[in-house]
DNA sequence: GATGAATGAGGGTTCATTCAT
DNA sequence: GATGAATGAACCCTCATTCAT
């Protein structure tokens, strides 16, 4: 029982991602995303409350697990600049292998239906960024970084930097390897912030 | 006759970028743009195709007036740095002036409602794109940036440094100065390009 | 311009009254309302601001007429049993002669969506309600009815006599003569209110 | 067996009345009635067709309970006059014993979603009527009350001013005792059928 | 008999667009 | 050219009912 409940669930958010993806929350029909899952219309209210919370539900989920799996490689990490790296690798990666939520994330997480959602969707993208600046942080104590960085401005221009990248290669419709971009990526931002 | 014909035209564009950056496209809807603009509802569409048109028609005048203005700061230049110091001010202050358009650049130009509205939101901001990309390689020419830097993806990482930084000022409700942040988002940038 | 407006929300407040009567509140389908009216679906938004919004103008407005005309009649009495008469005479007549909204006060006046749209509903009888209880009030006064009757207590006898006996009618289908059944129920109320 | 199929079926009746009387019948949903009634949404349909069947069954079982013990007390009418006090006391007896059922009688009863319900609805109570009709016949043949009488027509009058009072203590909340009304009730109904 | 997860039909409301004036 | 009343397609969500277990 508790196995169907999640196998639903799952099909339902796995439909999700690939209709949102394709015609963003407003275009979104339940209905498509019911066919898609398999299930019927109504059989998603019994998992969701509405639409809006399959699109949290999704950005939530994928995300918890992209930032687990982000920390447990990061103890590997021997320098702030490496870690910056495996940041890199780690978006990149993730946005390979779930390309869906890299279209989600280029589309819905800007998108600014109502402040509202914006925010809350943004609370989900947060421990990304703490990451990030702890990161930067780091770097800026032992010196690998200029001191006087702003934290949360330099995260910013790392993640546009580094965000930008991904949208331009969804945008292309993925006809190249994103992973291949990592290492000029990481040369520009490492650079961007030593000396 | 003509000259009405502008001043309505106008109007209705005006209008419309205050009711999309605020609503978004598809939480905009036409009455009241029509409101806004002091016309009839039934008016807009002797000026425009459609709600869409619109979009389009703000989008292009407007990157058209920024990319001309652009163009003739850039004369000035006198370095590769000294231009992407200007392309930053410019950006940054054209922003400022004007809101709503940030707005709609966070939101629209990202959003995906068909791929075939992104591709030509995208095809008007391109002439800004190849500004910078011009600069760049001039950069590479002059040996003030690295060689063997990709044109193209350098760009990118350049754009989505600066737009990450005006993206975040439009969502906390711009209660900061951006263009404060101008000298150290060029320090980022050129820096990350240099050596 | 305005000649039309009226035209309109006539035709529609007639058509919903129609539909109501016949399928209740609930069962009525506003696509049943406009194809009765004539108008498109979209164009009883353009007059009521939603579905409840037809019933409460419905009753306010009947009733509004109703008593208007009821208290012009009242003027010719000549004692509280008098007053009482005319009050049953216009009450049937009425009924009689707007049948959609004998079924209306018969179904939904008192039907219990919520306790809140009752509430509103039983605001526009209260007129009404206010006339009898004027009439019980002045035949104490001059002695036409029992002295200590509970003012309150005896219009809702009153009524509850009266509107029951409309209540079945239209149960029947109206297959009897209402008006006929005057003098028989004024004699059972006054005669309950003498001595 | 039939014990525990008869305890379901109470067990079901109970909670939809309650359910019944709360949100009437149209906003009362199933799985609520399940709930309260400790049972799963599809054993209802075990004991009844449908939702309106339960609605039926309430009313016929409730209604046949009462008028078996009101025919008990009316044995001991010593007249027709005190067989409407009997009456009275034990409509509104009952009436304060089932609040559920008053206001169930207030709103179903009279509801109108089809003229079918109605109509078998109205069949349920009609051995009360025939009770009240009854009393009359008696009266009129006794010399209690007047010659001339229309049965039917004077059962109504009766009835309605009966149940007006309930309805209004219904609708008020039953913030006061119903029972204390009797003696002005059974007044103003008795003088109305006498000389 | 009992369960409750699953179904899917149904409807109020919005709003881009049209067109008679 | 300008108006704005009218249109009607489109969609999220609810909930009575079913049926596999």
């Amino acid at each position: 029982m508790a196995r169907r409940r999640i196998d639903k669930t799952d099909a339902i958010l796995k439909a999700a991602a690939k209709i949102f993806a394709v015609n963003g929350f407003n275009g979104a029909k339940i209905s498509e995303i019911a066919k898609e899952a398999g299930v019927a219309d109504g059989t998603i209210y019994l998992y969701f409350q509405n639409k809006e919370d399959i699109l949290h539900t999704l950005f939530r989920s994928t995300l918890e697990d992209f930032v687990g799996r982000l920390k447990e490689r990061l103890q590997q990490a021997k320098s702030p600049a490496d870690a910056l790296r495996i940041v890199c690798e780690h978006w990149f990666g993730f946005m390979e292998e779930n390309v869906y939520l890299a279209h989600l994330n280029l589309v819905e997480l800007r998108e600014h239906i109502s402040g509202e959602r914006r925010k809350k969707l943004n609370e989900y993208i947060w421990p990304f960024f703490e990451i990030i600046e702890g990161i930067i942080r780091q770097g800026i104590e032992d010196g690998s970084f200029r001191p006087g960085l702003d934290i949360r401005h330099t995260r910013r221009l790392i993640f546009g930097a580094m965000d930008q990248i991904v949208a331009s290669w969804v945008v292309s419709g993925r006809k190249y390897s994103l992973t291949a971009l990592i290492p000029s990526t990481c040369e520009f931002i490492i650079k961007g912030l030593q000396k």
